[in-house]
This record gives C-alpha cells, sequence and structure tokens, in this order.
DNA sequence: TCCATTTACTGAACCGGTTCTTGACATGGT
DNA sequence: ACCATGTCAAGAACCGGTTCAGTAAATGGA
C-alpha cells in the first residue's frame, strides 16, 4: 500500500522528498535536483534513471521548499477593487477569469483572488504578497490616471500586467505603457474601434442625436472610449454627444437613461457601457412609454448572456473576454518567467446586432 | 530565466528576516520566533522589545518558510467543474466569494480558484494541492451521490466544506454529513423551506398545476429540492408536479419551458432552479403568446440581480449567499486551525414575490 | 543553606529543495 | 608520458523560519 521500505510514520505516508529520491536509485541529492530540473550536471543514463526513480516512487516537488529558494510560486494574484454588490452581476470578470484558467489551469498554476472594498487595501494586499512572494505576478485593472498602484507595484518589483489602454496623450506620470517589452506590459481590448463601429451602424440607421452613459469616468478605458465617440461623432458630422458617467450599477444607469429621455432633445439612440445598464434601460424606456427599438435604440458593451435575456434582446459591442483571459495569463505566465512582455490592443471588437436597434423615429 | 535586474531590482532592500530581527534586537534567532509567535520561552519584556524591534525594521513572515514547517499557508481551494460559459452568467458563485472574502480577507488569507473541465482534473486538482501543500483547506460543491472526491480528500487528509444538503437516506457511501463536528463539516442553504414557501404561495394563488425545471439531477441539492416540492405538493393534495431537468443552461432551460407549456395539460406555474433559466422562460412564454403572470406564473431561484433586469421582474426564492460565503470562509478557517466544525443548514430562505406570479388563470 | 525544579535563553538541527565548491576520472593535444 | 581541459558526481552550505536539546540563572521548598 504505501512505498516499500519506509519507516511507518503513524498512518504512513509521509511524502517521499528528493532524499528520498536520492536513496532510492543511490545518487546524491543534488544530482537528483539536477536531473528533475533538467540542468547540466548528469550524465543521460543517470538522469534517465532518477527520474524513472522518482516517478516510481511518486514524487512531487514541494512548493514551499522552492518558493523558498525564490523560484516560481505557481500563483498568480488578481485583486478586485469593484463592490461585490456589482461584481456578482457583471460576467466580465467571471469570464476574464475562466480564460486564464484555461492557460494556467494546464501549468498548474492557480490564480489567487481577492476581493476589496477600498484602494488602500488594495495597496496593502500588493505589499504583503509582494513582501511575502506568495504570487508571482497580478493582473491590474481599472487604471486611472497617475494610478497609485503602477508606481507600487514597480516600487516593490512585483511584475504586473496592467489591463487598460494607454493614454493618448503623454503621461506625466512616466507610467505609461512602454514602447518595448517590460515588466509591466499593458494590455486593452479594441474599445476604439467597437466604438466607431457601433456609431457608424447607428448612423447608418438614420440616427444622428446619440448619447452616451458612461461608467465610471476616472478609468482610463472610459476617457479612451469618450474620446472614441467624440472624434467620430466629429468625423461623421453629428451634433456633440451627450455623455453621462455611473457606477456601472442599475440604479445609476437608470438615473442617467430617465434624465436623457425626459431632456430635450431627446436622443434617439443610447450606447451605454455595459450590458447590465443597457437591459436597465429598456425598463426605463417602457416605464416611459418609448418603444424599444421603434422609438429609442440601445446598444450595449460586452455582449454576455444578459443581452440574451431581455426584451428585446440587446444590440452588442462584442469583446471576446475569454480569449482576452488566455492572453492576460500568457503574459503573467511570461512575466514569471523571467521575460519582457509586449505591450499592445487585444482582438477585434465586433458589432451583434439583435433586436434593441432599428430605423431611427421618422420625426427626425 | 534570469531577471536582467537582479542588482536593480533590490536597490538594496533585501527584506528582513528574523536574522536580522535577532541581532538587531540582541538575542538568538529562536528567541524571535517564540516571541513572532507568542510561545513561551521569553520573557515579558524581551518579548516586547522583540516585537518592538521586528515592527520599526519592517520584518513581514515569510509564507514559504512557514509552510516549509507545515505550518498554515493562507490560501484556501476553491475548484469549480461548471462549464465557463455558464459560470459567467450564474452570479452565484461571484457572490459566494465575495462573501468568503469579506471573512477572508481581513485573515490575510486569498482564494485559489481553479477552474476545470472535467471531473478527473478536480481530483488532479486535489491530488497536487495536497502534495505540495499548497493551501489549507478546500470548498467542495455541487455533490452527487457517491461522490469521489469526498473519498479522495479523506484520505489524502485534505480539510473541505461540503456545500451540500445532506442525503436524507442512510448514506451507504458513510461519507454523509457526520453528527458532531469534524473535519469535513457539511454545509447548506435551506432548499427545503424555500421550495415549502413558493408552493404555499402559489397554491395561495389558486394555483394546482405546478411543474418545476430543475438542474443537474446528479447533485444531491438538486434531489433535496426535488423531494421536498414532492412531498409538500402531496401534503398539499396538488397533482403529481411534472419535473423536467437541465443542464442551468439558457438553452435547456427554454427547451424545457416548450415542452411543459405545449404539454397538456398545461401547467398554471414552474419553479426553475436559477435566475437564468426563468429569465429565458419569459422569452420562451412570449414566443408562445403566454401573458405573465396572467397566463403562467414564473418563480425563480437565487435572487441574483438577473430577476430584475427582466419584464416583469422575477418573483423569486432568494437565498443570502453573501452571507452563506461568509459562513463557508469561517469554516474553512476553522478547519485551518485544525478545530473541528459543524455541520448544518444554513440561514433562511426567503420569497422575494415580484412581477411574475399572480392569480391562476380563472379557466382553471 | 542546599538541592530540586522551573524559567529564560542559546546553539544547532531540521524542513525540502537549489546551487556552489570540490574532487575524481576520462579525454586529448603535444 | 605529462599536463590542460572538461564532464560527472558528491558534499556542504544555504534559503527563513520552527523546534529540540542543553545550559545557566532564578526560584522555591524544607
Amino acid at each position: 500500500m504505501a512505498s516499500p521500505g519506509e519507516a511507518p510514520t503513524g498512518s504512513g505516508k509521509r511524502r517521499p522528498t528528493i532524499s528520498d529520491v536520492a536513496r532510492a536509485a543511490g545518487v546524491a541529492k543534488s544530482a537528483v535536483s539536477y536531473a528533475l530540473n533538467d540542468k547540466p550536471g548528469v550524465s543521460k543514463e543517470k538522469r534517465r534513471h532518477i527520474l524513472a526513480v522518482a516517478e516510481r516512487i511518486g514524487w512531487q516537488p514541494s512548493s514551499a521548499a522552492r518558493a523558498l529558494m525564490g523560484t516560481r510560486v505557481g500563483l498568480m494574484g488578481l485583486v478586485l477593487n469593484r463592490p461585490a454588490r456589482l461584481l456578482g452581476l457583471e460576467p466580465f470578470y467571471m469570464e476574464l477569469i475562466s480564460g486564464m484558467q484555461e492557460v494556467l489551469g494546464p501549468l498548474d498554476i492557480a490564480l489567487a483572488l481577492q476581493i476589496v472594498e477600498a484602494g488602500a487595501d488594495e495597496l496593502a494586499v500588493y505589499r504583503s504578497w509582494a513582501a511575502k512572494r506568495e504570487v508571482d505576478a497580478v493582473v491590474v485593472t481599472d487604471i486611472s490616471q497617475r494610478d497609485p498602484r503602477l508606481a507600487l507595484l514597480r516600487d516593490l518589483g512585483l511584475p504586473a500586467v496592467v489591463l487598460s489602454p494607454p493614454l493618448a496623450q503623454a503621461d506625466p506620470t512616466g507610467f505609461g505603457p512602454p514602447e518595448q517589452a517590460s515588466a509591466m506590459p499593458w494590455l486593452w481590448t479594441d474599445d476604439i474601434t467597437g466604438m466607431r463601429m457601433a456609431l457608424r451602424y447607428l448612423v447608418a440607421l438614420g440616427h444622428r442625436r446619440i448619447a452616451r452613459v458612461a461608467g465610471i469616468s476616472r478609468y482610463l478605458h472610459t476617457t479612451a472610449r469618450t474620446t472614441a465617440l467624440r472624434q467620430e461623432a466629429a468625423r461623421l458630422g453629428l451634433p456633440e454627444p451627450a455623455i453621462l458617467t455611473t457606477d456601472y450599477s442599475q440604479e445609476q444607469g437608470a438615473d442617467a437613461t430617465r434624465s436623457l429621455l425626459i431632456g430635450q432633445p431627446r436622443p434617439t439612440a443610447i450606447i451605454y457601457d455595459n450590458d447590465v445598464m443597457a437591459a436597465t434601460a429598456l425598463q426605463v424606456a417602457r416605464e416611459l412609454h418609448l418603444e424599444v427599438p421603434r422609438q429609442l435604440s440601445v446598444i450595449a458593451w460586452d455582449d454576455s448572456m444578459i443581452a440574451h435575456l431581455t426584451a428585446p434582446k440587446l444590440t452588442s459591442i462584442k469583446v471576446d473576454v475569454h480569449a482576452y483571459g488566455m492572453r492576460v495569463a500568457s503574459a503573467l505566465d511570461g512575466l514569471a518567467e523571467g521575460s519582457l512582455v509586449e505591450s499592445g490592443p487585444f482582438g477585434l471588437a465586433g458589432l451583434e446586432v439583435r433586436d434593441s436597434t432599428g430605423a431611427a423615429p421618422a420625426a427626425d
């Protein structure tokens, strides 16, 4: 049952160490270490023999001992700073995580997830992780201008993947995405293209008064979308679009929608920064006796399954979050390996047309 | 592999070890260890002095070194075996995790999340975690009869919290929840009460032909709900309720709903095992020109925010998943501490009445 | 006052790996 | 035949803690 010839340690199963392997193979500990790590210093035959013995007696590495030597830990960190209430609803993070796991799982790397309520807590988590060498690298999201987390991570020397579009303008803090590969690469989804497609589609349907309900305005990705909207609207000769900011919640989404719909002139189409607010918008429209899409067109962002659950189903700007997560995971693994990783945009945005968009009202 | 900046990364700041503390305080390493761990062997004054010095020079424990000695690691494991596609949509897990974090965060414990595609992979993850002592304890969900994971975890000696109602009947495998506190406690939500409340509410509204669209039938919590429904229906003198099983997805939820609604006799109310399928059901009803709630009442389960996004809004059996997660986290911490934890049901179910339920059609 | 017991503290071993140093041996060039 | 070179392997130190054995001092009891 247990391995042969081992001292009976209580219920028996002390797990084998490299010393056990060395003894069983008749070599020194160091030889075993070299063999297992594919390093020079051992002849081919001995290497093969040692590996066979290790396999036979069921040796597995101790991550604790490895971490003690400063090598990889097999854990990536992700801190989420949004309120738990919102996280429960937004499928984005779950899909991102599942994409990451598709890459990390086979590599035998786990994801350490920490949800915090305040920005200061997040900084504390990074400090602790860095001090204890508990993770190999981290993911940082929802970047704002002069984000203190980036400075901290740089000081701590903790490798990080930054999920955010770069600032278009020169970045005074010096933390903008570097041109070359770095230990803190920036990865972002192509929101500019997504916004352009949505806008052109609406214009093709005859819309001209187009509004936007945005997320938290200090985040760079919100800024990027706003800039894209303004520029494209100007290019298409549209009036300046109204833009309201929210915290991504249903409540603020509903408020923003109401104030847009009772204002003058009323927009004929609204683009939302996530699915949740767009879904809520359908309810507000109903409450105001506006028919979607006959009198109002609604476009959502993310294209999670929520877009399928509403009536009418939501036209959405689509992002392949799962694939994005896979890309992020590869970047993390690269960083943990000590390599530098290229910054850059990810994938292609698409527009998933469903039932919440239609021709602009004739009166317009 | 060698990161280019070994020297620049340091910039002099090697983080302090207990040897540094010992030197600075003028005592032996062992004295420092005793002082920091609140163990006997040091006088009060020296203890205070050592703690002060440690604080001053900024000492932090190395989890690697601690783990090497077999003490706690500060990491709890959660393996999710549902397809990523479904996880993205179901808010349940995100809310559970955020509840867990509310307890674990302040204790400086992270959550290792692993998403797998197959049951065998899940077993492999447990094996690896146990072998490498990578986590202190794990959470196991979606328990089926004779679940192989429970036997494995017991054999590995990995403490686990089991999220499932117990089998009512005697459990031939011997893995049913123990009477006393144990190293593998079972925690479950009070689904029986929830089901009873929903049923009585519908009966009070005049419904008699009540159907159910269930989740995956091999899970014990599905069985528990089914049993509760059957028993309560019998007690209330209702005809045997139709029960269809699904994989929780929109597709199968829609199929099940269709087959119920085109069957004879058609049910006047349907209870769903999650929000997602109930939301989809509203679309199917619309497609069949059935008005909700005039001709069909719909009850969802979980009461996530999806219930608010639909039109009409969904009446739901409510579970405080966040609080449940907190309870689970406490149990995990107890197990990691080496204590035994009591099994038992959690909290009270409630019925959140909204717009998807109404009086049974008069024709009935 | 003297011996027994407790207490405070130190030094060293240990956990399970990695890596540096050293030495034995084989090989090759001249 | 001789020394320079290279390969393979063993031994020991080390990572940052915990813990055990041992010693010196303090305390207590009679």
